[in-house]
DNA sequence: ACTAACTTGCACACGATTGTGCAAGTTAGT
DNA sequence: ACTAACTTGCACAATCGTGTGCAAGTTAGT
């Protein structure tokens, strides 16, 4: 048996709590060290050792839980118009901003580009097809080749996540439109496809 | 006097060896150790150190020297169209693939941006420049302001150089591309660009 | 061929970081 | 209030990187 030992109510706290100084702590510098995570969760580094087996096993699972988000919200996407898709996608990612700066820099590290290739898998795949449907219908650029177009858009929007200030104001409509400027659209396009879906740049509002 | 005694020819030679390799070593991990450039040289770390003070002074060289090709390069740019300076602005940097390689990695280290920043001063003032002069005359993007406009088309560049693989066919194509989506162009404005001036993504052949 | 320049390996001190063992304290939950 | 769970600090071993001193080799240049 995995023995589900039910654990203390602030151990769970403090569990979380590290994860969270973790995912902020990595997002800024991949190469924070252990002490300084537990630290900024208010905990001592010995305790952090109690709650994972090693440095790894705590990253892996922000990695995990992290791209279970990113994999949930490719899938709920359902706009038929290519455009439409890949702005609401950037967008809604850009709401899990906190999240996905961790994401975004611990994607570059030697490390983990295995491991964080793999959990993203799905959004990836759902990339792959919308830049498919883009180009078929011919909203999309053509002059580059589908895997091409969609690895560009990849890493231009993990630029963008990465290296803006989340807190900044027009930062989520900069990366959206940042995103549909590369896959082809002129400024103009995206420029009326925003203006005629508000509701895409600000679904808080 | 600065005595500056003639260095031997051997010891040139390794010197310059030192910094080729420090710059295809860095490029691909901006930690690898002295030990490892110092080896990927043909030398001995001990070696290394008699050439450099520091690993910070090897490290200096290369952005100092680095950042003397490119900003040569943003002054040589004539174009009186905006669209077409960026372009060829984009083009011949490439063409220094193996040198921004090493740049575009570089400036991301905690430890040097400060000094990369400054080095690279007169590239950002032509970009800046650039991205003014397109948008007056409405050839870029106005729907983002001239500073974050210049800052995206900064990252971006930068991203497409550091994440492609520089010897596959089309690299230089692809950035110059990217660049001009970035600015504001549609893919087919771009495209017409570049067959119009077919001297811009293939100055060589 | 002779000398100064250059390279090398080794030993060393030093700091940063990881991961573990343990004993002593504190706290949650019944 | 009692116990098991949890946290903590400290000591420790181990790894990896930097930078230096030195003595012994090798090599360029005259």
């Amino acid at each position: 048996m995995p023995s589900a030992r039910i654990p203390r109510a602030d151990a769970r706290t403090n569990r979380a709590g590290i994860l969270e100084a973790a995912r902020v702590a990595l997002a800024n510098d991949p190469h924070a060290s252990v002490d300084v995570i537990a630290r900024s969760a208010g905990l001592s580094r010995r305790t952090l050792y109690g709650h994972f087996d090693d440095r790894d096993a705590l990253i892996r699972e922000l990695i995990v839980t992290g791209a279970q988000r990113f994999n949930a919200i490719a899938e709920s996407i359902t706009d038929t118009d290519a455009r439409l898709a890949l702005a609401r996608l950037a967008a809604r990612l850009w709401q899990e901003a906190a999240h996905v700066q961790f994401a975004a820099v611990i994607a570059l590290d030697e490390a983990h580009v295995a491991h964080t290739a793999e959990a993203l898998a799905p959004l990836r795949h759902t990339v792959a097809a919308l830049v498919a449907r883009g180009q078929h219908d011919d909203s999309f650029r053509t002059d580059l080749p589908a895997d091409v177009l969609a690895r560009l858009i990849e890493e231009v929007a993990r630029t963008v996540i990465a290296r803006t200030d989340a807190t900044s104001t027009g930062a989520a409509d900069l990366a959206v439109r940042t995103v549909l400027s590369v896959a082809g659209l002129s400024w103009r396009e995206a420029d009326a496809l925003l203006t005629t879906h508000p509701d895409i740049s600000e679904p808080l509002a």
